[in-house]
DNA sequence: CCGACTTAGTTGTACAGTGCAACTTACTTA
DNA sequence: TAAGTAAGTTGCACTGTACAACTAAGTCGG
């Protein structure tokens, strides 16, 4: 709740005229490519006064209150401007605010979640964006700021919700099948699930339909599967087998 | 992240001379009392320029870059400030920011969800604080800027939370009985629960121990419990019985 | 053309936790 | 001492998973 600023000493009503705070927004998102989970960061630039220059960080920048109508418009923005992505799936990830995070001042964040098909990200690219593995909920290159802390908060939200819900479908291509589905499974919890449980809990979730396809291939060939549309994220009443 | 300000037009590096957002932090504080849920809400002053003169808001109030270390300490400050109370569990709820929320300018408010017993919120109340009872997920006054919007939201985690963790466990007095427990299970879910199958989930998860003590009353007397210290709130691998 | 190989998909049995309901226990009160 | 009430237990049916073996449908190498 915004109200009078009893914190400068002031009681005037109405008084606005004390320092604020940066406000920035900040987008994790994630994609399997290559058998593993990755995630887009951007290069920062190495200008004079810019800080962590050239290091990788997530891809996000300050609030512009002439420019973005709410938070979650500021962020598609923000992810577009610097990656050239959009993502079909977007959540709110937290916010991370302290004195020291940014050199240039207090500061906070908003962060978000974004998932998107391996293929989406094939287009485009901006020049200064790349896309990394996670190994262990943690990335190669130590990241700017506290970009690191907000990845691994990322990761172990996806991989919660992983547990009990149908996100991966927002990694799949148009085009998948049960195998397919079952495996970015196994990749986010990195461990192996129960085929027949999973078919069953998936079929019976009402989130995909088939299509008149198989996939060929060396062997057997699998049914094709598109998600049914206008279909929100699924949620499970039970985890998948729990890990102990 | 925070890096150069593109969206200003200039591309001086550092260049932090842009118009901000205002930061505020809301607290959205629960406790069970009369055997419903209640939202501890604070009268908004009157002064002139005052936005929302004398309706209910959430406890909270401006982010003070000379006083608050983080976020989760002004939200700390903010509810000790206007309510008077602390809270045992504190978790961030998301963030609600755009340029109509607050008349006085594009705001963003970092808002927390909090969880109380009753018994410390006997306590000296501030004044102008006051306990409101939660009916289906809303509350009888309008309450002033989005938080309305803020309150439903934090219901529904509520909810949705107690679904599959120990959370209630924070709403319990220092002592308390299972049957005591399964009640307020049941007053945030609204629907009744199993006896047996509540009781074997809970013991089983190690979260309280039974005291030396029994609860004595018109008839049997109920074993007393206290929560474990230290404990970490518990998720439980499946959702109580599923609403359908 | 056939048998080895591989992956898709199914089936069967054991088990865990819940839903439902009846039951026993331990106390107060009339 | 019997009735009443809430605490706590027990038993059985049911659901969905764990584990493992099985069948199905294709490729490929001889």
């Amino acid at each position: 709740m915004a109200q009078k600023d009893q914190a400068q000493g002031t009681e005037n009503s109405g008084q606005l005229d004390f320092p604020r705070p940066l406000a920035t927004v900040d987008v994790v998102i994630f994609a399997i490519r290559n058998e593993g989970l990755h995630v887009l960061l951007v290069q920062r630039p190495a200008g004079a006064g810019e800080p962590f220059p050239l290091a990788f960080a997530l891809p996000g920048g300050f609030v512009d209150v002439a420019k973005d109508r709410d938070l979650e418009a500021c962020a598609v923005r923000k992810l577009k401007e610097k990656t050239g992505v959009t993502s079909p799936y977007l959540e709110q990830l937290g916010s991370w605010g302290s004195a020291g995070r940014d050199p240039r001042g207090w500061s906070a964040t908003h962060a978000y979640f974004a998932l998107m098909p391996e293929e989406a990200g094939r287009a485009a690219l901006a020049p200064d964006a790349q896309w990394f593995p996670v190994v262990a909920g943690k990335i190669k290159p130590k990241l700017a700021f506290d970009h690191g802390e907000i990845l691994t908060a990322a990761v172990e939200r996806l991989r919660n919700k992983v547990e009990y819900t149908s996100l991966p479908a927002y990694l799949m291509p148009a085009e998948f099948t049960l195998p397919d589905l079952q495996r970015v499974y196994e990749i986010v919890l990195d461990r192996p699930l129960e085929k027949s449980a999973f078919r069953t809990r998936i079929l019976s979730a009402d989130m995909i339909e088939p299509i008149a396809k198989m996939r060929r291939g060396p062997n057997r060939p699998a049914q094709l599967y598109r998600l049914k549309k206008g279909r929100e994220p699924v949620y499970f009443v039970r985890t998948f087998n729990p890990p102990e």
